[in-house]
DNA sequence: GTCTATATGTTGATAGAC
DNA sequence: GTCTATCAACATATAGAC
């Protein structure tokens, strides 16, 4: 049951695309250029590591350096900033990826470059994978906002797209001697679980294997050098 | 910073293993038989879809059927009722696969063997590698309470009991021709990745693949036909 | 042991000065 | 646009009757 939202809708003029206003020596601090993006960053940094629910407002102003009303001037609300969040952050886990998976470059190829991408991504943003899984799982309302994201950014359907464009590479390399008969699906979700899982389940992974920060970073070096292989390993016939 | 702890510190008698009083036709309504699993039946249905902080101690109450109060008079505080639910979780995600991992069989009928205990139970428990991935992400204090689970379930130290033993199999597999030189934690992250990811990031995975919840339940089935070969095939020198 | 009623503190959100 | 001060609404926890 979501709350009631106190006060009037919409009420307020709620900062569009504000302009650059003259800035001469005023009391206010300085705000480097974009508070927006300010506040925006601010709320990532706090909202991937304490998730949506564990995440506080007060936190968050202080991590953006300003003020709490601010918050709201700019996002109205923690659930739309919450929001803002949650789409930049879903907007940058598997882009690139789909990308790669879609083109017409040969399938070994392509499997190589996925796991080069992603791993070295996720190396630079490694709270990314928890995060997201988190949101999914706890607000699953958020699935819809996750599908909008990425529709929003490649051309019809990401699912089918994908998976038809490998289910064909897949069937001309059993043809071809080169593969053993797989399914496009399955690969797909392989490729995803053997790049993301170790990132997501980090924590678990480092207690249970005994790694510190910098045995992870080393343990994902190793993993960036082998794990193409792995697949194709698993794809010959 | 943790709030400051109220009351009096473990004032109450605080219910220990308490036995079946007389329990004629008392105004007491039909307590099934133990109120304090009740709790945790009912805890660990909302933890695990909403979180340690997403959850509500109101509804926790109502799921399990009882009064808020009992709550408090059985585990003291919301935190404690979390860390009770999310040892119990933990102690069921990994154990019975460390168990098998470790053993003196043959590695090839024990990969076999943790891709069906592991997929064949999470399909009952869907909700679990979600809620232990987003507890561990979003509460780091979490990682401690599973160590000390996990330790307190099998002797000695587990990831460099069970890492080891793999080692020795993968190296004897090596030198009979059977196996391509792999690194041992390698090889546990693969099947753990392989065999958990697909549930945690089931939300993700449904809406980008399309699938609703039979398509997701016949993903897996087959899925736990192909997953080992998938892993041995990999394996192949 | 179990309930109802209530205290206590936290939190998201707003009002209004500057 | 940005701030300080404050409100109103929960959520956790406790008191105390039964």
């Amino acid at each position: 049951m979501k709350r009631p939202a106190t006060g009037t809708k919409a009420s307020r003029t709620h900062a569009g695309k504000r302009l650059a206003v003259k800035r001469a020596l005023r009391p206010t601090p300085q705000r480097d250029g974009n508070t927006e993006q300010q506040i925006l960053d601010g709320a990532h940094a706090v909202f991937l590591r304490h998730g949506t629910s564990g995440a506080r407002m007060q936190d968050i102003a202080a991590e953006a350096g300003v003020n709490q009303a601010l918050l709201h001037y700019y996002f109205r609300s923690k659930e739309r900033l919450s929001e803002a969040v949650f789409r930049r952050a879903a907007a940058q886990l598997l882009p690139r990826v789909i990308e790669v998976m879609a083109s017409e470059a040969p399938l070994e190829g392509k499997i190589a470059r996925v796991v080069d991408l992603e791993l070295d991504y996720l190396l630079q943003a490694p709270y990314l994978p928890g995060y997201i899984i988190s949101e999914l799982h706890n607000h699953p309302g958020r699935v819809r906002q996750l599908v909008s994201t990425m529709t929003g950014m490649t051309p019809e359907h990401v699912g089918p797209r994908v998976v038809t464009r490998l289910r064909q590479q897949l069937e001309e390399g059993v043809r071809a001697g080169r593969f053993r008969p797989t399914a496009a699906d399955q690969l797909i979700v392989n490729l995803f679980s053997l790049c993301i899982f170790p990132f997501a389940a980090r924590p678990m992974l480092m207690a249970i294997l005994g790694m510190d920060h910098e045995a992870f970073h080393h343990f994902i070096g190793e993993r960036r050098r082998q794990l193409a292989d792995f697949v194709l390993g698993a794809l010959r016939p």
